[in-house]
DNA sequence: TTCACATTTCAATAATTTCCGAACGTTCGC
DNA sequence: GCGAACGTTCGGAAATTATTGAAATGTGAA
């Protein structure tokens, strides 16, 4: 990152970088991660360790263990320049190919497990029960998981269909979906 | 909640106040709010504070905060039973209206913010710069972030839509998206 | 191979979040 | 009014999570 940015520029960068990191938050993500992320968002060339260090004045050994989860995350990449020892690191610069990137990854990660989950929950609870206040419990309890699992299956295909389709494509349904309703 | 439910349904209940108290550390949120949410929600029944501390064994004021918190984000209601001095709570039934509310809320305290702030950092990065480096930094970090602000305004399209529509919507849609790509 | 530097790992520490429980306020029945 | 039951608040403890710093490991050039 060149160092002769001006004054607006840099106070902008800084104000997204914080922007992501506290969104982070909410989603339940390490804000510094989501810094690391945000900086190799807006930098034209990919950066080293050492310039996200000072950029944001952590750890070298925070980021080396934030670029390594970034990169199981499947959102950043190491790159090499010739000529230079170092690591750079970068990141995907489509905004929709990343969305698909981090929609697979929790996917996989929460939706899949949540709905084997919540199957294993209606199969573990049985069939039958005997008194009139166990029968309300057990039709209460397998209608609400029920309906939690038919409510996640329908996320389960929208995440499956929006992983194989072109950019653009969720604005034009949602067009779509605008003008049916 | 009776006290005489088998073994396999206190199992079962006991498995998915779990899960949905795990699922809520992945979206940022407090994992007893979340577990006390999911005994409501398996509750036949308004629960007093006394039973929700006593089936999660946490204490008396953990629960009457998070009580709050969750009534304030409107997914739990206080009601009262004739004859009984105590507060009952119950929680949204409906999937789909629980949806919604969980939605609108979220949309409110992240979305919008976070389109404001993106369009803030356009206005505070100026329009021009001279050297040429600068330049480069500029342009990128302009084309970046309006592609966020796009991207996720696309979103706050999604959500507005799904707020005023009938239960059922969403699935519909994701069937609409399917044809379209 | 050795050197110099780059990178990773991890135990210790710091920061943050969550939680308990005591103190206080309120309401109701007596 | 008084006491009992109920609910809330809040200071500090406990648990969890993030971060550092330094040692260990890896890597490429000569």
């Amino acid at each position: 990152m060149p160092e002769t940015v001006s004054n607006a520029l840099v106070t902008a960068r800084r104000e997204f970088v914080d922007l992501w990191g506290q969104m982070a938050n909410h989603w339940g993500i390490n804000r510094t991660m989501a810094q690391i992320h945000a900086l190799l968002m807006i930098s034209p060339e990919p950066l080293t360790a050492e310039q996200i260090m000072e950029d944001l004045q952590i750890s070298r050994g925070n980021v080396s263990m934030n670029l390594r989860d970034l990169i199981n995350w499947g959102i950043v990449r190491r790159t090499s320049i010739p000529g230079d020892r170092r690591d750079f690191f970068t990141t995907e610069a489509d905004v929709w190919s990343m969305f698909q990137i981090i929609l697979r990854e929790r996917k996989k990660r929460e939706l899949d497990p949540l709905l084997t989950r919540l199957d294993e929950c209606l199969v573990h609870v049985g069939k039958k029960s005997e008194t009139a206040d166990e029968k309300a419990s057990h039709e209460v309890f397998v209608k609400r998981v029920t309906e939690l699992r038919d409510f996640f299956n329908t996320f389960h295909r929208l995440a499956s269909t929006l992983l194989d389709s072109q950019p653009g494509s969720l604005a034009k349904a949602v067009k779509m979906i605008d003008k049916i309703m």
